[in-house]
RNA sequence: UGUCCCGUGGUGUAAUUGGCAACACGUCUGAUUCUGGAUCAGAAGAGUUCAGGUUCGAAACCUGACGGGACAACCA
């Protein structure tokens, strides 16, 4: 009885979001065909960022999910900002993310003529001019969000002059900002963006695509709801600010369209990290500025950044699963983020040992020049992953943290006197050390092993609270480490009126660690793999890795209740 | 002083569209463990911004307040 309510319970639908509820709606109305048609529109002006992925998800991914397609168009109407290089590594993040737009490649280029003709179809109308005003006049006569603006003295223009100067503007006879094309809609409407928007301007700066065939360029406002229009679009899912511009849109719309198929925009949401910003224009200060490596550098927020600090495709898409779409502006805590990450590497990623901060242990009793081979399990999470050997000698490295003088209560590493267990290999006794008198600095651990440990045949009855990642010292290989940590220090670093983003950059955002020493096995691991270097965290090959130069980054550290018990 | 959007545990989202608030992250216990990881069991934490109204019944509908955000680029 109630076992079946329970199991109702389980058995209902996971809510979806308010965005596919308006197109299953559309569906069972039977609107659009039964078609559903969505677009992502970068303008390829910079970098993916991590809120780009979620609006990747949903257009794709409402596609996807409702028998539909997607359609990947560049919003390319500003040459002066634009770039093929962006266009690349835009079309290379989201194929990495695991979408796919067929032959649906599509350009706000492509529209010029069909926009053009539709500004003079306007024209024609009486329904757009040409204003040979400035660009501070103009602004001036637009008023304010509260103050009703006033119309330019050039709004009454007859038909055949605008069209005249209209096409002598994309001749190239007039200087750039002289003149302007703008619709003729209301200068005293409360939205701002119906007081006669400009639709054209003159640029002369070649375009990637088009070169020099135009001179005058569709406004953002003009090109995007009819390119969406132009290629069917039946969902145009973007976010919360262009809600203002739903009405303009329409207004173009409504001077276009031949029957009742309009493209229908739902504004969600976009994402909000703390300690980070979503910017494309101020990751490119940060790029331009060296305040980091590049766009790709692990500590941005860019798609190509996290790739190369080691997030999954998979985690990013389960991360944008689990906050959701919606109208609040929300600011979203990174720990969801390395959640997903954890979550995912946890299952996938091979277990290794990595010693970050070396400290050498001299295992007296153990006989010189003897090696053995111990075996390790690959991934406690799936048995398939198998095992492998590492070499355990008389010399091993542990990390300096593993030890202690004067151990706190609730230390269960190794002190003077006290037994802890090197993973996979023995139960050893520290029986003294050697420190530095000058800095205090501990230099070596001398120790004994109990030879009737050893993992797996353990005939001691012997048990420890601490359990060591280690690395013989014959055989370990040297590596670089790259310990990333919060690139700000402000959980909205962008959010501040009165202060520069700059201001709250964290100063110890990265940490090169050299000298680390790892688990031989790890000398032909080639860029992006992915590794847990055991009670540490989650680790990939850096691009800048090289046989005889070992570079990690670290992804994410492992949760760490020692660390919170230590505060 | 305008128009539009939004207000649910610390954070992000749910609530069969009106039937007395659920999930995830985080936090805290405990169990277990040859990773202080993972896993398992459990706990604390909101009465839904506020005030009215409609209703047998409101987080949801209405009105008003309060709070937050967007809009005044020849950017997208």
């Amino acid at each position: 009885m109630s076992d079946e309510i329970i199991k109702e319970k389980e058995e209902t639908k996971p809510s979806i979001s308010f965005i596919e509820q308006f197109i299953v709606e559309d569906l069972k109305a039977g609107k659009n065909e039964g078609k559903v048609i969505t677009r992502f529109p970068p303008e390829p002006n910079g970098y993916l960022h991590i809120g780009h992925a979620k609006a990747i998800c949903l257009d794709f991914g409402m596609a996807q999910k409702h028998g539909g397609k997607c359609n990947l168009r560049f919003d390319d109407t500003n040459p002066v900002k634009e770039e093929v290089e962006y266009i690349d590594s835009i079309k290379e993040d989201i194929r990495w993310l695991g979408f796919d737009w067929d032959d649906r490649e599509y350009y706000a280029s492509d529209y010029f003529s069909n926009l053009y003709n539709f500004a003079v179809e306007l024209i024609q109308k009486g329904l757009a001019y040409v204003d040979d005003q400035p660009a501070d006049l103009i602004s001036i006569q637009k008023g304010t969000p509260s103050l009703p603006g006033t119309e330019s003295p050039f709004r009454n223009r007859p038909a055949e002059e605008n069209i005249d100067l209209f096409g002598r503007m994309n001749k190239g006879e007039f200087e750039e900002g002289s003149r302007v094309l703008r619709a003729k809609i209301d200068m005293t409407s409360p939205n701002m963006h119906m007081r006669d928007p400009i639709i054209y301007r003159i640029i002369q700066t070649p375009h990637h695509r088009t070169g020099s065939s135009w001179m005058v360029y569709p406004m953002y406002d003009f090109a995007h709801g009819q390119s969406d229009y132009f290629e069917g679009v039946t969902h145009s899912l973007c976010t919360l600010e262009f809600e203002v511009h739903r009405p303009l849109y329409d207004w173009f719309i409504d001077q276009l369209k031949t029957d009742d198929y309009r493209p229908r925009q739902i504004e969600f949401n976009r994402l909000n990290l703390t300690y980070t910003m979503m910017s494309k224009r101020k990751l490119l200060e940060l790029v331009q500025e060296g305040k980091v490596r590049g766009w790709d550098d692990p500590r941005m927020p860019t798609l190509c950044g996290l790739r190369r600090r080691g997030y999954t495709p998979e985690s990013i898409k389960r991360f944008v699963d689990l906050i959701g779409y919606t109208k609040v502006e929300a600011i979203n805590d990174v720990s969801l983020l390395e959640h997903a990450i954890r979550e995912d590497l946890n299952v996938r990623a091979p277990r290794v040992f990595g010693v970050l901060n070396p400290l050498k242990v001299i295992i007296n009793n153990y006989p010189e020049g003897k090696i053995e081979n111990v075996g390790l399990i690959n991934n406690p999470e799936d048995e398939t992953m198998g095992k492998r050997l590492i070499p355990f000698c008389r010399e091993v490295y542990i990390e300096q943290d593993d030890f202690m003088e004067i151990p706190p209560h609730k230390f269960f590493r190794l002190a003077p006197g006290r037994e802890v267990r090197l993973k996979g290999a023995y139960i050893i006794k520290c029986e003294g050390f050697k420190k530095n008198e000058l800095t205090g600095a501990i230099e070596e651990v001398y120790c004994t092993y109990d030879p009737d440990t050893k993992s797996g045949e353990n005939t001691s009855d012997k048990k420890v609270k601490g359990t060591l990642h280690w690395v013989s010292a014959q055989h370990a290989v040297d590596a670089e480490v790259r310990l990333y940590d919060r690139l700000f220090n402000h959980e909205d670093p962008a959010g501040q009126k009165d202060d520069d983003y700059r201001k709250f950059l964290n100063p110890d955002s990265l940490k090169i660690l050299t000298g680390c020493k790892v688990e031989p096995s790890l000398g032909s691991a080639k860029p992006l793999e992915k590794f847990q270097f055991q009670r540490l965290g989650y680790f990939c090959i850096d691009y800048d890795s090289t046989e005889s130069n070992l570079v990690f980054n670290r992804t994410v550290q492992l949760k760490d209740t020692w660390s919170k018990i230590n505060k």
